[in-house]
RNA sequence: GGCCCUAUCGUCUAACGGUUAGGACAGAGCCUUCUCAAGGCUUAAAUCGCGGUUCGAUUCCGCGUAGGGUCACCA
């Protein structure tokens, strides 16, 4: 064991909404320091000035924080270290390792009308650097090819690699644990490492998160922030472990991990290499088990969230509704399609319909099943109010039901009693409207049936 | 194109060099069932190709091929 504490960082560019992509880089290095009892440092790079927003910052900060994502140190803003940098700039252009390099003006400068003609060049080396990755092993790159890259516009305007090498050395930072994309970047940074003096940290680079194409995930492949995950109805319990399945798993079978046990179970060199497409299906797979665990009255209050109409049901309805809903569906947005597409209608009004909706199958007549309605009308008469539940109402009727035939009688009880296709079961339905709904209902049906 | 990374069912993946190549999601079928769910059972589905190394390659090596990443005065 090194006496040196683990230092990880999450140093996301305030250029975009915070994308499941980088939510899983943040959670990587978020395991990796808990699980050694270290630290994790958030920045915000945004040394691009053009194109970090307030907005960003702010998605980002409240996505972390709705994952359940903690950072120990931070944020701290690169914007606000420039004098830092300058200082390293400087000794860089002293030391030989950098030094200002006379260009010709881009197409932009002209454009839009500059005549700066100065840049910071890193001093190239152009040696053989070879560094580890606790993912991949050893990974070999020609600094040849980079030539003599720019590092700042001007002292005062650092650019990426140099603001990341001089934070992650001054932040002790000992794991950059980033997206593969990141690979190619690090040879310049060792080289900018180098020439500050800087130590190297261990590099662990995490295969991308790709869309159905096989492509690197972006906002052309629908929904890729965690904000729109978290509008659809997906816990943040079932996004952080659907996102931890992806490129790691423990070698056992378990599939199901609260963050807890993520931190305990975590090996970093169990990730995989090759790049994960992004399975929406399963996500929906691990969030319903995660909803199934939520407690009643937990749900029954979300129920609620979602779908704001059924408000104005008495409580006692409401639970007993929401394990009828809660089993149904793998999102919480799936509540809101419920109520759109009119799937608690009949608890609010009585349904309408035509009589041949009421027929099994169609295969009965209107006159028989009249008749089964009656039969079934009768028998819920003697039911008292007070033990009108589902299991009285099943035990009352089931013999009769078992006679003529479960769908002959079933059926147009469920439809009479909810007025749609498709719906929970007969016996909670009556339990749900309570008797004397339930027997209105029954009795519309019947008489429709009869003036057919 | 240069450089770098990767390669097991449709998808996520498991497999000290020796397994009937396992699991999960999705699919199909069956059971349960008045409907929709839920649940239970069953089933189909993969080692990119060619060479090596080895008694034996999914596993190690090489070469192909394919996919991806990266090549900014963005991060």
């Amino acid at each position: 064991m090194s006496a040196t504490k683990v230092i990880t960082r999450f140093p996301p560019s305030p250029t975009g909404f915070m994308h499941i992509g980088r939510a899983r880089t943040a959670l990587f290095n978020y395991i990796f320091s808990k699980q050694n009892k270290g630290e994790m440092v958030f920045r915000f790079e945004d040394t691009d000035t053009e194109r970090s927003k307030k907005e960003f910052q702010t998605d980002i900060i409240e996505s972390l924080q709705w994952l359940g994502i903690s950072y120990d140190t931070g944020p701290f803003w690169q914007s606000q270290r420039t004098d830092i940098y300058k200082k390293y700039l400087l000794k860089m252009i002293d030391t030989g390792f950098a030094y200002v390099s006379k260009e010709d003006p881009t197409e932009a400068d002209k454009i839009e009308g500059r005549t700066r003609t100065e840049v910071i060049r890193f001093k190239n080396p152009n040696k053989i650097i070879t560094f580890t990755d606790l993912i991949r092993g050893e990974i070999t790159f020609d600094t040849t090819d980079l030539k003599d890259f720019i590092i700042a516009r001007s002292v005062n305007e650092p650019l990426y690699h140099l603001a990341v090498v001089v934070d992650d050395f001054e932040m002790g930072t000992t794991h950059i644990i980033r997206g593969e994309d990141g690979i190619s970047n690090t040879p310049r940074q060792i080289l900018i490492q180098e020439a500050i003096g800087a130590t190297r940290p261990m590099y662990a680079h995490l295969p991308l998160i790709l869309a159905k194409d096989k492509s690197k995930l972006s906002g052309r492949h629908g929904a890729v922030s965690v904000k729109e995950y978290r509008e659809k109805g997906y816990l943040p319990e079932a996004l952080i472990n659907y996102l931890a399945l992806l490129g790691w798993n423990p070698g056992t079978e378990q599939e199901i991990f609260s963050l807890d046990e993520l931190i305990r179970e975590f090996k970093i060199e169990r990730i995989n290499k090759s790049g994960a497409i992004f399975n929406e299906e399963k996500l929906q797979w691990v969030n319903k088990e995660y909803i199934k665990k939520i407690p009643l009255a937990e749900q029954t209050k979300l129920l609620t969230q979602w779908a704001p109409k059924l408000d104005s049901l008495d409580v006692n309805t409401l639970v007993k509704l929401t394990p009828l809903v809660f089993e149904r569906i793998s999102t919480l947005g799936e509540i809101s399609q419920m109520e759109k597409d009119g799937d608690f209608s009949y608890l609010q009004s009585t349904p309408s319909y035509t009589f041949d909706a009421l027929l099994w199958k169609g295969k009965a007549t209107p006159e028989e099943t009249a008749g089964y309605l009656s039969k079934i009308i009768e028998i819920l008469c003697l039911i008292s109010e007070k033990t009108f539940d589902k299991n009285t109402v099943k035990e009352a009727i089931w013999t009769y039901v078992e006679s003529v035939g479960r769908g002959q009688v079933l059926w147009p009880m469920r439809y009479a009693l909810s007025g749609l296709e498709k719906s929970p079961d007969p016996f909670i339905l009556t339990e749900l409207l309570g008797k004397k709904e339930t027997l209105n209902r029954l009795n519309y049906a019947r008489d429709i049936l009869i003036k057919k």
